[in-house]
DNA sequence: ATAATACATCAATATATCTTGATATATTAA
DNA sequence: TTAATATATCAAGATATATTGATGTATTAT
């Protein structure tokens, strides 16, 4: 029970549903591209990543002083059955702006 | 999306989880029927019964002073594969205790 | 008509979650 | 070593959600 509620509530927010989609549909970024796509503080995004990476949905990889989210892989099938309904949404998702200054 | 947030929203909560499996296992009940068994105030159930009609888990049948709530069916994919996740989870459901004088 | 039953809704309070700005930590550059 | 960059976490305030008790609305029984 405790796991279920914590993989629904964290894709209970508009915020974490866009992001969600924008690293499925670009794979793997790092949170400063995020942060410069979605134009909002790092701080929050940081904190929205971490609610979806406990929620299974997203994994990290950490390089140097770089952490780049990726949507988990492999998924249960429930979680994919989640990220297929968040690819059918009609809502707008950022293009992806790089935000690092090195790469 | 905002009809996403409302179905996530509306499981996104232990009690609702129990009362829709609940309903799920033991087919149409009244109102009466889930307080007595969830021992729980009926404002409280009346509310939870709401969020997860409006969410498109539930229907509501009303006939005389009764409200008859059960799973709505034809119910879409997604909702389909949260109600198979729901029914997979380990956790304690009341048996059914009828709750109304007549019936 | 009056009372009782079943259910819904409201107002107040309690609790949880989100956002922001500040601060902490780790890594790399100068 | 010092400064800058990338990320994480914390504290405070704002917002949303849950619970309770009271009240409202039908419907049925007497």
């Amino acid at each position: 029970m405790e796991i279920f509620l914590q993989t629904i509530g964290s894709i209970n927010d508009e915020t974490r549903i866009k992001i969600l989609r924008f690293i499925d549909e670009n794979g793997e970024v790092c949170v400063c591209d995020i942060e410069n796509s979605f134009d909002m503080i790092q701080s929050r995004i940081s904190r929205h990543l971490k609610i979806l990476k406990d929620g299974g949905f997203l994994k990290v990889r950490r390089d140097g002083r770089w952490a780049y989210y990726s949507v988990r892989s492999p998924i249960d099938q429930f979680r994919e059955h989640v990220l297929k309904e968040i690819s059918c949404l009609n809502i707008e998702i950022p293009k992806l702006k790089k935000g690092c200054n090195i790469e």
